[in-house]
DNA sequence: TTCCGACAGTGGGGTCGCAAT
DNA sequence: ATTGCGACCCCACTATCGGAA
């Protein structure tokens, strides 16, 4: 943990992203009290500009992003004069323009300045500004709707940021057209909230595209720490003509009662190679005849052809053969 | 009394960088 | 040169506890 002590460039403090809960879209009869916002797929990103043309990003968890997104430095240099605290999400956008995470995830963590020269130009990034915390004094407290008038003000715009606008109300339409852009969703947020740094608030709210899917089991792997000998996560796969296809491994979302669900009805149908017809790349795993099927919920494929934040949701025992 | 927020711990995909092999 | 692993990024979720409602 950083100490407390430690400064951004001066004169405003470090401060912690504002974090949204999962939910529903807030209903059409409040949603005039909200704002509505698409959800960048990408990085958090704090800035922090001193005024004398330099500026600093600072990931989510507190680490020094300046180096990593060189092309992003020209932004201080448009705040020459007023320093400022800015939120914002970090995206690379693909052909179509639409954010990428796994192109931004070449990039991240780079730090030798040659190869982040040369990513730079490949896939260069997009910071998407959302908020503004520090402006001549504090804004924590100030309104949402009040915040981004200020960051509207600015007039940021340059060839790898931007400041889009937000909808008040219109909640549905905001939800289609995110789904229309290939973007994860939408983040409403009240147009009354103050920003609280560091606190996962209702107050601003995500809702996800999510997809479901019926997988067929075909193996698992044993948990660790307080889940050793119960199935930590299960071998997923989806039939095809070619045979069963290893489409990722799903651990998250099974409770401690589902586990051990899952360990006796595996422990009865081990087998001693893959059912899968592709490589399963992970360590230590153990087969079973893939007769078990399970609904997941996740919100999109990689570019491995794997689920991408997967999640376990409930065994189908209509669809599954245990005689 | 019940409910909610914060925290710790577990699970996932993926990339980079470095140490061990 | 290859491999394994931890550090970062993104995350969802379970289980627990203490304090607010």
């Amino acid at each position: 943990m950083a100490p407390t002590a430690e400064r951004g460039s001066a004169p405003y403090p470090l401060i912690r992203p504002m974090l949204a809960t999962i939910g529903p879209l807030p209903a059409a009869v409040e949603e005039t009290a909200w704002a509505f916002e698409a959800k960048w797929d990408g990085a958090r990103c704090i800035v922090n500009t001193a005024g004398d043309g330099t500026l600093r990003l600072i990931t989510r968890a507190g680490n020094d992003a300046t180096a990593t997104y060189p092309e992003l430095g020209p932004l201080g240099a448009q705040l020459r004069g007023r320093p400022a605290v800015l939120d914002g999400e970090v995206v690379v956008l693909d052909a179509r323009g639409r954010p990428d995470f796994g192109l931004l995830q070449r990039r991240m963590g780079v730090v030798n300045p040659r190869r982040t020269a040369r990513l730079a130009m490949e896939h260069p990034v997009h910071l998407v500004l959302f908020d503004i915390m520090y402006l001549a004094g504090s804004l924590l407290g100030a309104p949402y709707y009040e915040r981004r008038s200020i960051l509207a003000g600015l007039g940021l715009s340059g060839p790898n940021w931007s400041a889009p606008a937000y909808v008040e109300g219109h909640g549905r339409q905001a939800w289609e057209a995110s789904l229309q852009g290939g973007l994860e969703g939408v983040v409403a947020k009240r147009l009354t909230s103050a920003y609280l740094p560091g606190v996962r608030s209702p107050e601003w709210r995500k809702t996800k595209h999510l997809q479901t899917l019926d997988v067929v089991i075909g193996g698992w792997t044993e948990g660790h720490g307080g889940l050793a000998g119960l199935p930590g996560s299960v071998l997923a796969g989806v039939a095809e003509p070619a045979g069963l296809r290893y489409v990722g491994s799903v651990g998250s979302g099974l409770s401690e009662r589902e586990r051990q669900e899952l360990a006796q009805y595996l422990g009865v149908i081990p087998l001693d190679r893959s059912p899968f017809v592709n490589p399963v790349d992970i360590a230590g795993p153990h087969w079973a005849e893939p007769r078990l099927v399970a609904e997941v919920s996740f919100t999109g494929w990689t570019s491995a052809g794997r689920l991408r934040h997967p999640v376990w949701h409930r065994l189908r025992p209509d669809l599954t053969r245990l005689g």
